[in-house]
DNA sequence: CAAATAGTGTCTATAAGACAGTATTTG
DNA sequence: CAAATACTGTCTTATAGACACTATTTG
């Protein structure tokens, strides 16, 4: 039986959450786009090494700066007929990245390019609903957020800025996010890509994960747009500035502040860099999903 | 490359959690115990289809018991060399089950059984002490904690009530917990079981699921009795049961109360049966692994 | 009846969230 | 200088844990 990985890369651009895909060229599925992943080398590389590989692969990553990426198992999926040309179990990997270099064309010559999560058909899976920005400003939103299949299409490949802050075309100013043709990926990925997001929603509740979003100093405004992205919703400022601070081990502060203040005014703000803990206690725990799960 | 599934089931018995093994027939670790698992049966099934196939064969369960295990996926396991003979990746699942009828051997006429976690070699990590008692006396060492590999051997089977409250043999009634033989896995298995702890440890904290180890009708006494197991440590009595009772949609009551009081007086306890609940909220949290993971 | 035990009440410490206030920076 | 904004102070409420107490059952 076949045996694959495949990895949900989560990186943060433009206050937007992305992941990596790849387009893929071959048959099943041709033309779409799917996670990067690939055959694991049976004997030769341990699953985890294999991931990384893969990663690195489509990213261009070297060593050095793959230390600076979270890496840990996601789950298995096996499902007869996941794929249809033949049996196959793929072990999946979820990877928090810092912003990275854009994505290039893996070996194989495929097109690789991180796309905003917004865009995609998760099949209904989305859950955290939209932020409702907190200032007046976006704060998340993307104005990025939505790129066309046809737009990154096939070919394509690399192209610099696709899913930087430039507005990509549509924009019809209104924030009514109709759900404007969404991207599909291929096999079963969009189940992958959506349990990788519960799954990292719910990991930086309790881990200081979120720090692998952001270089290695970080301002606590930055911080807080980590959560903000990756769970959809506003966070109160002070709240959790103070919270985070609190935080046995969550960071610690390297004594110098940030260059500038806020974009229109304001203090500098205070450098951290991730602390020493590997779980937060006290968690910081998600604003309330009112009972969500009964 | 071949790809199995294997299932770490836990039960309580008697007040302490068991795992049930095989007991190997074949050649890598012959007469070793191993988790219960075998080859997925490539485009007819699914991974969690052929776990609960190898579970309900080991076990005997059939369908309408084994609606009441709980069953979820663990995590993949592929290190070359894990098996000497081939290169395997194994889909781990772990299992929550009632006190269930005992073990049969699976069809491949290997011994099954129910080992008590206590016995097992997990190479350190172990993590929850064993529960210091409530009382003064002893903190490690529960009577029945440690059948010797022997005594479970080869060709026993089934052996009725092995892991009860019998003092097996030793006990030089001091508590010096001298790592006393413990038994040791096949393959990775140790690992995998430590996984499968560490994740159960962390399910009960906000899930349900705790009450997947007990009957439909059951305790607030009997649940408690279900986290000191798990989590090795004694909780609060007073504390505990205002706090499950105070989480939603954790348990409902039945009305009913249990036949009889507690084993040497008390009032008779009210039953209750799971609720709606799919995460509680609050969580029920571990009382303080002060702040180990830093 | 004495001891054990299920369940409840109360108090304290900690933590989360709402809100307001201060000082610093940008244009 | 006005507005924005990083950060801190304070108050209220929810929760966790320690402890004490009541009522019910067993031997």
């Amino acid at each position: 039986m076949a045996v694959t990985v495949d990895v949900v890369a989560l990186t943060l651009r433009a206050g937007a959450l992305h992941v990596l895909l790849v387009e893929r060229g071959g048959h099943p599925f041709q033309g779409a786009w799917a996670l990067p992943g690939g055959f694991v080398q049976a004997g030769r590389e341990s699953l985890d090494a294999a991931a990384a590989r893969e990663l690195a692969e489509e990213t261009g990553l070297d060593a050095t700066q793959l230390e600076r990426v979270h890496l840990e198992q996601l789950g298995s999926y096996g499902d007869p007929g996941r794929d249809p040309r033949m049996p196959v179990v793929t072990v999946a990997y979820l990877a928090f990245a810092p912003d990275l270099p854009e994505a290039r064309g893996g070996g194989d010559a495929s097109a690789a390019a991180w796309v905003p999560v917004a865009a995609l058909d998760l099949g209904g899976r989305t859950e955290a609903r939209e932020p409702e920005r907190v200032t007046p400003r976006t704060s998340v939103e993307p104005d990025a957020a939505r790129p066309r299949p046809s737009e990154q299409g096939p070919g394509r490949g690399i192209d610099g800025g696709d899913s930087a802050p430039r507005p990509v075309g549509d924009a019809t100013a209104e924030d009514g996010p109709g759900p404007q043709a969404l991207l599909p990926l291929a096999f079963d990925h969009a189940a992958i890509v959506a349990d990788g997001l519960d799954r990292a929603r719910a990991k930086i509740e309790y881990t200081p994960l979120a720090t692998a979003f952001l270089a290695e100093e970080f301002t606590v405004v930055e911080l807080r747009g980590v959560y903000e992205s990756i769970w959809g919703s506003p966070l109160h400022a002070g709240n959790f500035h103070r919270k985070v601070l609190s935080v046995p081990g969550f960071v610690e502060s390297t004594g110098a502040t940030a260059a500038r203040g806020g974009a229109r005014g304001g203090p500098r703000a205070r450098l951290y860099r991730a602390g020493d803990a590997r779980l937060l206690h006290p968690a910081l725990l998600r604003p309330d999903r009112e009972e969500s799960v009964r």
